[in-house]
DNA sequence: GATTTACGGAAAATCGTTTTACAGCGGTGG
DNA sequence: CCACCGCTGTAAAACGATTTTCCGTAAATC
């Protein structure tokens, strides 16, 4: 009944060679005569042979194993990365493993420490704030890793981020080019390096046409964005449009509109972060700035599999370009200069 | 430089003890004299030693892993239960490989084989149809394993799962109880037993009242829904409210009647499935039927972790309600029976 | 006080794979 | 004709923890 999986000396047998012989030709390391070969193939085959993982990484030191630790596994943003990573390594023979840090700094070292005793082949964290104080644990744990989202440069890792600056660059120029100069910046939280990238992007861009935007700090997570949109537009004339530098941002500022009914773009234009269904699923579609996930999810890929193949050249620090999809949800404010017209 | 992590032959070394010692004072399965677990305690702090998750497996056959194999990483209702399950495992010394069978039995039984190589400790399914043709090669490893969402009975397997019956039949009450004759239910693919089993309950729930609802299938994405919607509101006369059985149907439908400019709920009322959100910060907050994702996630680990610790019981078939949760997209009809009415 | 039992700890076997070291063998060049 | 080399494949060591077996001492029983 309960017969235990098949070992390598299983194998070994029925093909009537050596486990080493089963070995070289599974792992393909030494040459080994074709005829051989194919009897060992056909005898793991016939068995149902899989090699142990355990002993596999006992010997090599090395699990096929990619850790992935992301700040929010219910943050569509972060599940999206895992997302890419994961059909990035589907048939590499790499497994994931997946932990969330919860925005905490003790969870994330906590959970960092855990997954490195797997000593998993590479490592990826989306850090949940700037200092990342984990670090220092990865790095001395020797095992390729790669920084991604929240740290731009790193001085000894590779990274993978998006061009937050450029982000908000094609936001503000959208909403400029459409005769917006009364512009709101909803930020999340001015802690994060990232988030303020792209508010810089903004101001450089406003500061081309004497402009300055006005700022608000929406916090974390959609409720309090709400209310605290909601408290910002009491106290503060309404600008004619906002620009959201987070998903959840974005479902702020939408909640507290709605509240106000405060119509889009007829009233107020608005300009989302991320790209998701829900956002074109709407009476009026939102103009968002979209992440290139999938293509953030093969560049990590790309560099840590670079990394375990050996390569030791100076750490890369690639930045993605983020687009601007144009729909309904910010409409052109001056007829002048309006041969783009933002409603369509 | 780059010391290797100690070992616990260092720890023994280090304390004066043999390895087994070691190994009894850190896993606590034999008693060990209090000055000397001390000793070896105080030694493994300060060599900064932990177990090499390898060895202990390839000894023991038992990693502290659970796997979770879901069909599709891209969609909030499955990276949800993901989640819910991580923060369940969190401290408990386990971590979660995390695969996608991308909506493929083939990939769903190749992913599972390539998992079941690590021999985890529980395995966690939401199979990608209900045949679950994989489900022989995970019974024949004999490891402990939980069905969830897709299945609600299995012969031999613990199932947690939602009343599907019940999230379809309060959908419709609540549509019956506005007035509602004339109802479109919107389920996405009827291969499923899930589906079916929330179209058996509308249809109950109907046929009480000698009614019977249309029927579309929209296709599993957001966009075939909202194309295949759109032709159906063509060539038929248009119901007074839609039932949505899935997250992305729901997007679909709302894409198809923004598209045709049919208002909710003034033309046509609404009720969406699952609880994001997205479907709260609109002018037209969305009447939804919410999953209990997190009693889902706990339902699922609870399961798991009896059956590890030997639980032999016969299976369990855990059944959680959905509830509704109503919001302004669905409107009473007819005035007589509204002392509720769905638009507060 | 003698014998049995209990118990704490050490030595050694074990898990299944990879890898190193080496043996056998045929071919080649000196 | 011999020495050497390259090529295949095997035997055996190694990885690091757990677990079984075993031994010596202390406690318990009569």
């Amino acid at each position: 009944m309960t017969t235990k999986p098949a070992s390598i000396r299983d194998v070994a047998e029925r093909a009537g060679v050596s486990p080493a012989t089963v070995s070289n030709v599974l792992g393909g390391r030494k040459p080994v005569n074709a005829a051989l070969a194919e009897r060992v193939r056909e005898a793991a085959r016939s068995l149902g042979y899989e090699a142990d993982r355990a002993a596999s990484l006992l010997r090599t030191g090395k699990a096929r194993i990619i850790a992935v630790l992301v700040p929010d596994l219910d943050n569509p943003f972060f599940t999206s990365v895992v997302s890419a990573i994961e059909t990035s390594l589907r048939d590499q023979g790499y497994e994931i493993i997946v932990a969330s840090s919860n925005g905490s700094e003790a969870t994330e070292l906590s959970r960092l420490s855990a997954m490195l005793a797997w000593r998993p082949a590479g490592f990826v964290v989306l850090p949940c704030s700037d200092d990342f104080p984990a670090r220092s644990r990865i790095e001395q744990a020797k095992i390729p890793y790669v920084i991604a989202d929240r740290i731009t440069r790193a001085p000894t890792a590779d990274t993978v981020s998006v061009d937050n600056e450029d982000a908000g660059a094609i936001g503000a120029r959208h909403l400029i080019e459409n005769g917006h100069r009364n512009i709101l910046v909803a930020a999340s939280v001015l802690d994060l390096g990232n988030i303020r990238e792209r508010c810089e992007g903004v101001a450089a861009v406003l500061a081309q046409q004497g402009l300055a935007a006005s700022r608000i700090e929406t916090g974390g997570d959609f409720e309090t964005a709400s209310a605290r949109l909601s408290r910002w537009l009491d106290d503060n004339t309404p600008p004619t449009a906002i620009l959201a530098l987070t998903n959840f941002t974005t479902l702020g500022v939408l909640a507290a509109l709605a509240e106000r009914q405060i119509a889009i773009p007829q009233s107020i234009s608005l300009i989302g972060f991320d790209d998701y269904a829900w956002m074109r699923a709407r009476a009026t579609p939102l103009t968002a700035i979209s992440q290139p996930v999938q293509e953030i999810g093969e560049a990590i890929w790309a560099r840590l599999k670079a990394r375990i193949e050996g390569d030791t050249s100076p750490p890369a620090h690639i930045q993605l370009k983020c687009t601007l999809k144009v729909r309904a949800s910010t409409a052109s404010l001056s007829p002048t200069d309006s041969f783009s017209t933002g409603a369509v």
